[in-house]
RNA sequence: GGUCCCAUCGUCUAGUGGCCCAGGACGCUGGCCUCUCACGCCGGAAACACGGGUUCGAAACCCGUUGGGACCA
């Protein structure tokens, strides 16, 4: 396979070869994430920084976090805005940057000028129809569409845009040493004079990307397996420009139910998502870390034991299923051992908007108390969302009755049952659990009813449904006079005798 | 189509040649606890893609096949 009639001179070639395991230069190693300022951060975007973060947190090394928005078109402020919103709501915090391509497009030149005049690039006047023709042609043939070199070694300067092309050097094979899977082998063959700068003077991504990753001195480039193909290229660059490699890690994707790479068709994808999901950041960081790692039998990690444990050894190769009935669980599973006073605060501004608040027996100006209320409830909720739903008949008096609880226990044979309650409830000298328990105790003997039979009642009478914290704490919850108020209405909302 | 990657229960995974007729977790399921529902606890079903090698021995190493994916076009 030949360039044309192009002149070739053959750059570095024994380095792209051969090349050498890297060595490390700095004394800390850094790490960068980079992503594309096209939409928010989603998943995989998240775990790629997480994986970063984590590398380098365990290693007492940099996290840099760098915007590669050389794309005019498509980067949008509001989607730098949602990716540095994601990370922070994550707790990813970065060291150095956040850096953006677009501020540093003179450092762009100035490598692209080094490489012309160094004889490493050279300007290509070939318009996009003219490529495009060609490109057909090589086709047809059966031929892999590469440039054929015409610029290469044209004598004379043209006129008009154009753009820069990098003079792939002649190398028989180029060897990426991946830290997760190995050496992967590329023919040199494959590669042809690929694109440096636009003719509108933007640098293309593996250009800046390699620019940047040598002006940040990056230790280690740890990225998602989406970028393998681009990084013999890029391993090309570096080496023509005399730099030794970072090293290379490449993780594997993300994937919905249908095995593709996660994407909008797959639902909720974005990091922001979750948190309006009423998901813990924690448990999503804890989730997204043991999808493709992992720490023997391991499920759940602290911050600090995820920073301690992480290493690449244990990062998996193939691409992993995103399923969201473990994340659901995992959530549970932090909310259970959330402390309760942070838990109610995560709550209060879920909360649905309260008519006509609860007022705490004996005080009617502290109100209800959220925290023993979330407390009771947060092992009947997978979510903030759920939890602030389920939380809502014990703050608001204006709670509705479930359909099937009106009809169930909020009827005329549980009547007498109810007024007795309210009679006895009334007479109760200290409203404590000891006493309640009396008086169930004692219905119960009178009337001839297991406790079951006793508390169903009730609980529809007080929260409107079947399900709720055990009955004692219930009734502790609300305080006497909301527990009278509630039976009052309960016996009102029973149909009259017909 | 080209290049590259990947392959253990439905899903996330443990496993680095003998500890594995394969362990944990989610989900599913039986039971216990129990005033409901959860939580919790105990149990169950459920996998090494296939075919060849290498080896005394293979889920693990090699080759091929099949299947899946990513990138480029």
């Amino acid at each position: 396979m030949s360039y044309g009639n192009g002149e070739i001179s053959p750059l570095l070639p024994s380095v792209c070869r051969n090349p050498e395991v890297p060595r490390l230069k700095e004394s800390k190693i850094r790490l960068r994430f980079a992503p594309s300022p096209t939409g928010y951060l989603h998943l995989g975007g998240a775990r790629t920084a997480l994986f970063n973060y984590l590398f380098a947190r365990h290693h007492g090394g940099l996290f840099i976090l760098r915007v590669e928005d050389t794309d005019r078109e498509r980067s949008t402020k509001e989607s730098i805005d949602a990716i540095f919103e994601g990370l922070k709501w994550l707790d990813l915090d970065w060291d150095e940057g956040p850096f953006f391509q677009s501020e540093r497009l003179d450092l762009y030149r100035s490598v692209s000028d080094r490489l012309l005049s160094a004889g490493h690039a050279y300007r290509c006047y070939c318009t996009p129809d003219e490529l495009e023709e060609r490109r057909k042609a090589a086709l047809e043939k059966g031929l892999p569409p590469k440039y054929n070199g015409r610029c290469r070694s044209r004598s004379t300067e043209g006129s008009g845009p154009h753009v820069i092309r990098f003079r792939h050097p002649e190398t028989s094979e180029i060897v990426v040493r991946d830290l997760i899977r190995g050496d992967l082998r590329f023919d040199g063959s494959l590669f042809d004079d690929w694109i440096l700068v636009r003719s509108d003077g933007y640098p293309t991504y593996n250009f800046a990307v390699v620019v940047d990753d040598i002006d940040m001195r990056i230790t280690h480039v740890l990225r998602g397996d989406d970028h393998i193909n681009n990084t013999p290229r890029q391993i090309a660059l570096f080496e023509t420009l005399g730099e030794s490699l970072p090293f290379f890690a490449h993780i594997p994707m993300i994937h919905g139910a249908d095995r593709t790479k996660l994407s909008k068709r797959h639902g909720a994808t974005s990091v922001m998502s979750y948190r309006d999901m009423g998901f813990l950041p924690q448990a999503l960081v804890n989730y997204i870390a043991r999808l493709g790692w992992s720490h023997k039998d391991q499920e759940i990690f602290t911050r600090r034991e995820l920073v301690d444990y992480f290493d690449l050894d244990h990062v998996g190769s193939s691409p992993a299923v995103f399923n969201p009935e473990k994340l659901l669980w995992l959530n549970a599973q932090y909310m259970k051992n959330a402390d309760p006073n942070e838990l109610a605060e995560w709550v209060r501004p879920l909360l649905h908007p309260v008519m006509n608040p609860v007022r705490s027996e004996g005080n009617e100006t502290q109100g209800f108390d959220l925290t023993k209320i979330v407390d009771e409830w947060k092992t009947r909720s997978r979510t903030l969302l759920e939890l602030a739903d389920s939380v809502h008949p014990f703050i608001d008096r204006d709670f509705s009755y479930a359909q099937d609880v009106l009809e169930k226990h909020l009827n005329q044979a549980n009547r007498p049952l109810l007024s007795l309650y309210r009679e006895r409830f009334a007479a109760i000298r200290t409203w404590d659990r000891d006493h309640l328990t009396d008086v169930l105790k004692t219905i119960g003997t009178e009337r001839n009813l297991k406790l079951g039979q006793l508390a169903q009642p009730l609980r529809a009478a007080l929260t409107g449904q079947n399900v709720s914290p055990g009955i004692y704490e219930v009734l502790i919850l609300l305080g006497r006079q909301e527990v009278i108020d509630r039976l009052d209405r309960a016996l009102r909302t029973i149909p009259p005798e017909t």
